[in-house]
RNA sequence: GGGCGUUUAGCUCAGCUGGUUCAGAGCAUCUGCCUUACAAGCAGAGGGUCGGCGGUUCGAAUCCGUCAACGCCCACCA
């Protein structure tokens, strides 16, 4: 049968994912066997994938598959994620193009259109995976708001208000007046933002003088919210104005002078307009003086009727306004061009607004402190561990978590409002029936009660994934989660560290006892080749479709590996892919070389093929051994680039080469054999890397019975291996390299024989290989090496081979002198080196064995490059 | 403003507790080859004061200090 020449993915690759699907190997059920566990960090249910979804279910896939190879039984559990603000934002946007506001309908309508779009779009990005060769265990795909999360997640809910661990208060929050809810501190971004700072006057109440006070604000359109100045009790140059009164601009509010040595001298004035509505600081500081609260602002970052004759307007509409007005009344000192940090929402990098409002909060404290432990004590390794730092940052200052979000989209919050005020929490609007009829002392029909309004936080259902998945929140007792659980790894990157991954680790110890998962790989973020991350607006991303397409999934998979060194950002090039493509086919030519051959039974084996097969499967177990610690370590890039090397140089360019018998002739057939098995474990090594090419290749190596794969044979294993052979075939490489080399030199077509000579001490054990190799008529031991000749030496052993007239003898003295100048250099350092005697005493004997044989081995050296010079010379 | 990290070949990176597995890998580059597995290939070659400076040491890419550039995270100075 003739195979083509070139590997063609799209054929293949549909075809094995189905097979495995039809055999339902992905499949896991708990048994006796060690298990195995992954859960996918869940996509946007409505998401489509992105480049950074194909590195993080690369390295899923990876280890699950060689976790199954392994024995284990493995699990990788998929699913998506509601997404709740993105999600939302999606629908209102749709539902705007159809001419419906968000307004004009009731909740119940919205949650219609909300679903249906979930529908639509929903699980497209998990059918993406499957092109990628994701072995996710499709049976247990789970969704946050599935019936089973959602009943968890209120469960949850009412169980840690139970324990006093949620309550519900007033606070400053980051609101978002464009999705019109209130959002975590982790959602709101930082950026640098250039704008003014500016000096307002305060005129000083019944100053004869006019006198008034400089505040110096970045944000002049609070000042209708002002209740307070506050000045530094130890600022002298301020002093005047203790106990005095101030009136605000424009609005002339009178305000009282606080003293607080928060406000830094230095800094403007040293005067700070008091705005406790709309600032963090302002607030806490109304807290202690008991200041009033004016909140000027609507929802929608509007000024409300406390905003006077800005009413209406917008925020940063009436900065600019505010700004002229100030200036035509002569209450503006002066501006200067000032920058600072002003937080934006990370999902409609709308400008936060700090806003007092009713929000739901879980107390963060008590649930931190054994999660702080578990990574800190290494019971869950984080890989880098770098990010231990970031993380143990972010856990000694935790504050408590707005869990409250002003939208419809989500799991609303178990709790209701009783007529008369008050609430109750429950499961069900009839648990919270039966607790308000014992709460009250009036007579309250089940309808009276008023469900909150709020949906939980995304990140309070996806808290607690691992759990969730396996029903261990309803059913804490039952098989799965008491097989599966705790997980053994969680790919993730790390810009969700502290919304998802640290969460999870206090769920686990809250609902489980127990860690989550044993290590996180944090992948990195996949920018493009000029270091921009990757981006819909700059429209570097390719789409990865498109390249699974374009290179298969198998070569995009090594493209994305390629250059992941675990924690490290990967420059995506689209060349790596190339170099995986080219990988596959590489591999796919081999199948094709020895599957050309036609085996002879009475053929006894070539020495050379003995010594091939004895070397290669030394090398295996070694490579194989490197793997093992690599995967171990979580350096799958560098295993793979471990693997690339073996099967492409040593496997191909060394061992095919060496065994390949000479155009259409059979080959022995014990060699043909072993041959066949290396391949064999070769495939098996690459599977998880590659899964495609792989299975289609091992079912092609000899006849499989129905539904095998080579997804669940087992990983070949490192065996005891011989490390003297081991070196001393890189020698014999080095000979065979500097034979190629001379016939490069030259212009010695390889089909021209040559001799060998050999000067120094030589192993003869490898002579049939260098034989084939190097296609010689002889190999032999001489004392001198013969006038005209080109020669090379590897170690201090010289090897020459004869080529009469072809050598160009100038040119091979000034190569040698060369070499000898350098050799000469060399000598000198290491003999500088023992002739110091503080270096002989300190250093460790085996160190200074090792300069003493460099230095008899560089005096060795020289003198042979003597003589050849001065018999060329001659 | 605080903390963390990075800086090694043209590019992307590896080099653990200081000394022949210390200057490496892949890609790219250059040279010669369409040698019947593979030109998506084969054979060979070149390329780096290990960010700068100072120190410790017999010996530093590796340890210490300092400076510089870049990146990330955290933070309530209006």
């Amino acid at each position: 049968m003739e195979i083509a020449s070139k590997y063609n993915p799209a054929e293949v690759e549909e075809k094995w994912y189905r097979y495995w699907m039809e055999n339902n190997l992905f499949h896991s059920e708990p048994d006796e066997r060690e298990p195995y566990t992954i859960v996918i960090p869940p996509p946007n249910v409505t998401g489509v994938l992105h480049m950074g979804h194909m590195l993080n279910n690369t390295i899923q896939d990876v280890l699950v598959r060689r976790a199954r190879m392994q024995g284990k039984n493995a699990c990788w559990v998929p699913g998506t994620d509601h997404a709740s603000i993105a999600t939302e934002a999606k629908v209102v946007n749709r539902l705007a193009a159809q001419g419906i506001s968000k307004r004009d309908i009731t909740r119940e309508q919205f949650l219609d259109h909300a679903w249906e779009w979930t529908h639509e779009h929903g699980g497209i990005i998990l059918e993406q995976l499957k092109k990628l060769g994701a072995s996710c265990d499709w049976e247990r795909t789970a969704f946050t708001m599935d019936e089973a999360r959602s009943e968890s997640v209120l469960r949850v809910f009412c169980d840690l208000y139970d324990k006093g661990l949620i309550y519900r208060g007033v606070r400053m929050v980051n609101w978002d007046p464009k999705a019109l809810t209130a959002l975590s501190d982790e959602e709101v971004i930082h950026k640098e933002v250039n704008g003014k700072l500016y000096y307002l006057r305060y005129r000083i109440e019944g100053d004869p003088d006019g006198g008034y006070a400089v505040v110096a604000t970045t944000r002049p359109e609070t000042i209708m919210g002002d209740t307070a100045m506050c000045i530094n009790p130890n600022d002298p140059k301020n002093a005047h104005l203790k106990g005095k009164k101030v009136i605000v601009p424009l609005v002339n509010r009178v305000i009282p002078v606080i003293e607080d040595d928060y406000v830094d001298i230095e800094f403007g004035t040293g005067c700070l307009k008091v705005t406790p509505a709309h600032d963090v600081n302002d607030y806490m500081l109304g807290e202690k003086y008991n200041l009033p609260s004016i909140d000027i602002f609507n929802p929608d970052g509007t000024l409300n009727e406390h905003g006077a004759m800005y009413a209406g307007m917008e925020r940063f509409a009436v900065r600019r306004q505010i700004e002229k007005d100030l200036e035509a009344a002569g209450l503006m000192e002066k501006m200067e061009p000032y920058t600072n940090k002003v937080g934006f929402s990370e999902r409609t990098d709308e400008a936060i607004e700090p806003k007092l409002s009713m929000q739901w909060f879980l107390k963060m404290e008590e649930l931190a402190k054994p999660a702080a432990e578990a990574v800190e004590n290494d019971t869950i390794r984080f890989y880098p561990e770098k990010n231990k730092n970031t993380y143990r940052h972010w856990m000694e200052h935790i504050k408590d978590w707005c869990i409250s979000r002003q939208l419809w989209w989500g799991h609303q919050i178990p709790a209701y409002y009783l007529p008369q005020g008050g609430y109750v929490v429950g499961l069900t609007r009839e648990e919270a029936f039966e607790k308000a009829k014992k709460q009250v002392d009036y007579p309250i029909t089940i309808d009276e009660l008023k469900q909150d309004e709020d949906v939980l936080d995304t990140w309070f259902s996806s808290w607690l994934w691992p759990i969730s998945v396996f029903d261990g929140i309803r059913e804490p007792e039952n098989s799965d989660i008491s097989y599966y659980y705790p997980t053994n790894d969680l790919v993730t990157a790390p810009d969700i560290i502290f919304f998802w991954v640290a969460r999870m680790i206090m769920s686990g110890y809250e609902y489980r006892q127990d860690i989550c998962f044993r290590n996180v790989y944090f992948t990195g973020i996949v920018r493009d080749k000029q270091g921009r991350k990757m981006s819909k607006q700059l429209g570097n991303s390719p789409d990865p479709i498109e390249l699974m397409n374009r290179y298969g999934a198998d070569g995009v998979r090594m493209g994305m590996l390629l250059s992941s060194a675990a924690g490290n950002d990967l420059l995506f090039d689209e060349s790596l892919c190339e170099q995986g493509r080219n990988f596959n086919n590489k591999i796919w030519n081999a199948f094709r070389l020895m599957k050309g051959w036609e085996t002879d039974d009475s053929l006894p084996q070539p020495e050379s093929s003995r010594i091939a097969i004895e070397w290669f499967g030394n090398k295996l177990s070694e490579t194989i051994a490197e793997i093992d610690d690599l995967f171990s370590k979580y350096r799958l890039s560098e295993a793979l680039m471990l693997l690339y090397k073996l099967f492409w140089d040593e496997f191909s360019s060394w061992y095919l080469e060496m065994i390949k018998p000479a155009y259409q002739q059979p080959i022995d057939s014990e060699t043909y054999r072993v041959t066949l098995d290396y391949f064999d474990a070769l495939l098996r090594l690459l599977h998880p890397f590659m899964p495609f090419i792989t299975e289609e290749l091992w079912q092609a190596l000899q006849p499989r019975v129905e539904s095998e794969s080579i997804m669940t044979v087992l990983q070949p294993k490192a065996n005891a291996m011989n490390r003297d052979l081991l070196s001393q075939f890189e020698q014999v490489k080095q000979v065979i390299a500097g034979v190629r080399t001379i016939r490069l030199e030259k212009n010695i077509p390889n089909k021209e024989t040559l001799e060998l000579q050999v000067a120094g001490g030589h192993d003869d054990q490898f002579n049939s290989v260098v034989t084939k190799m190097c296609n010689l008529s002889s190999l032999t031991v001489v004392a001198d090496k013969e006038a005209g000749a080109a020669g090379f030496m590897v170690g201090t052993t010289e090897y020459s081979v004869p080529l009469a007239d072809k050598v160009d003898v100038k040119a091979e003295l000034q190569k040698l002198k060369a070499e000898l100048e350098y050799t000469e250099g060399f000598l000198l350092s290491v003999s500088k080196k023992l002739g110091n005697e503080r270096f002989v005493q300190n250093a460790k004997p085996e160190i200074v064995e090792n300069e003493r044989k460099k230095q008899a081995d560089a005096e060795s050296k020289i003198a042979s490059l003597k003589e050849n010079i001065a018999a060329l010379e001659k």
